[in-house]
DNA sequence: TTATATTTTAAATGTTTGTTTAAATTATGC
DNA sequence: GCATAATTTAAACAAACATTTAAAATATAA
């Protein structure tokens, strides 16, 4: 083996990440992939296969970089307050990092949901983080609204996810510049955490 | 022409809508529409030139659709409490209704954004709308929070789509059924109304 | 060095793709 | 009814598709 940069398997399944994330799995061809890897066309299936191996390996890869941070933050052991404003500040900056991300995972999943199934073990720590018990604690102390996890979960990460996934949409719409969206994308997201914060907790 | 029913015309572009809906215009074969439509595979082109040429015009149909109502929503003369209300309202239907346009529309543009420029008039409209001078005249009253379209525009429709995107995952990662989502987001929605309201608009 | 195992290659596999053809069928206008 | 136009059909088209093959090249281990 080859042992300056990467090997040959590593390189076809970044390669691969990259176009599928752009798109799609559909939109992505064999030949995409080798060109991208600027690798032989039979090498994808002789390292993983099947086109539909190595994108169920890389699906699997994106899904849990699209939750398990936001896993983690929910079970901090800070308040809630602080909890709210770092989840959507992370989610700001993961798509930020990672802009195909959101509207992949969306439409994969929308196209083929049984592709979440292996993954359920995964998923289900959402629901049962630690924010859903601080959440309950909160009520019966009559801080904030009763609201559940199901509720707040797209208020931290979707309106966020929402903004970047339109995009193209918005920049068209409103007839901006890359620059001007993000600038737009911050405000919204300030604007976000206001609005959560100003709806859940109740005054004293 | 026969004059029973449908013309062939139209069934075909009825079925590539719904499929095209379903699949994604490169999730979307030929003979897939043409089964649909219970058509010989050769009259796609005859009718329609090309697959691409189709899918151009439901596409338009769809994006219509997609923003039609909305405007029509933003340019009535009610006050803006009430046009939030509507605006929200009129989302969830739509969505209800049409459950795979938001992410189709997403989707198509984010892979090639040059799909709606040939709609770039009919997309400034959203911006041009009467609500955008109500919230101007609401903000001088002191009546709101300095607030500009482009923030309440996913507000009043981005919000409640991304639930509807998500709903596969929604439903994989907090375990209900079809009709336990309906209950979620039904009560998504009036928290939405709740609390852009609640943000929105000043105390006196 | 030599034998063996791994990796890479060009070429070919059989399907499926969008689209076209030319003949067959049906409708239309006189 | 008959000529013409419009529609529908089965079949074929070349190109692109995912995947396989078998030989060539390279690395490994003795």
């Amino acid at each position: 083996m080859r042992c300056i940069g990467q090997s040959s398997e590593e390189k076809i399944k970044e390669a691969a990440r990259k176009v599928f994330l752009k798109k799609g799995f559909d939109g992505t061809t064999s030949r995409d992939i080798a060109n991208e890897a600027e690798m032989n066309i039979a090498l994808t299936n002789y390292y993983f296969r099947s086109k539909e191996k190595l994108f169920l390996e890389i699906f699997k890869d994106l899904l849990n970089l699209y939750f398990q941070d936001t896993i983690d933050i929910f079970n901090k052991d800070i308040p809630l307050r602080e909890k709210i404003i770092e989840s959507v500040d992370h989610t700001f900056e993961m798509v930020k990092k990672e802009p195909d991300l959101v509207i992949f995972i969306m439409n994969e999943v929308h196209k083929e949901p049984e592709r979440l199934v292996p993954d359920l073990n995964f998923l289900r720590q959402v629901k049962n983080s630690k924010l859903a018990q601080q959440l309950s604690d909160e009520i019966v102390k009559g801080n904030i609204r009763p609201i559940g996890v199901e509720n707040i979960l797209p208020m931290l990460c979707g309106y966020i996810q929402f903004i970047f996934m339109g995009k193209n949409i918005h920049m068209k719409v409103f007839e901006v510049t890359e620059e001007q969206f993000a600038v737009f994308a911050e405000d919204h997201k300030n604007i976000i955490k206001d609005m959560i914060i100003n709806y859940i907790f109740l005054p004293k």
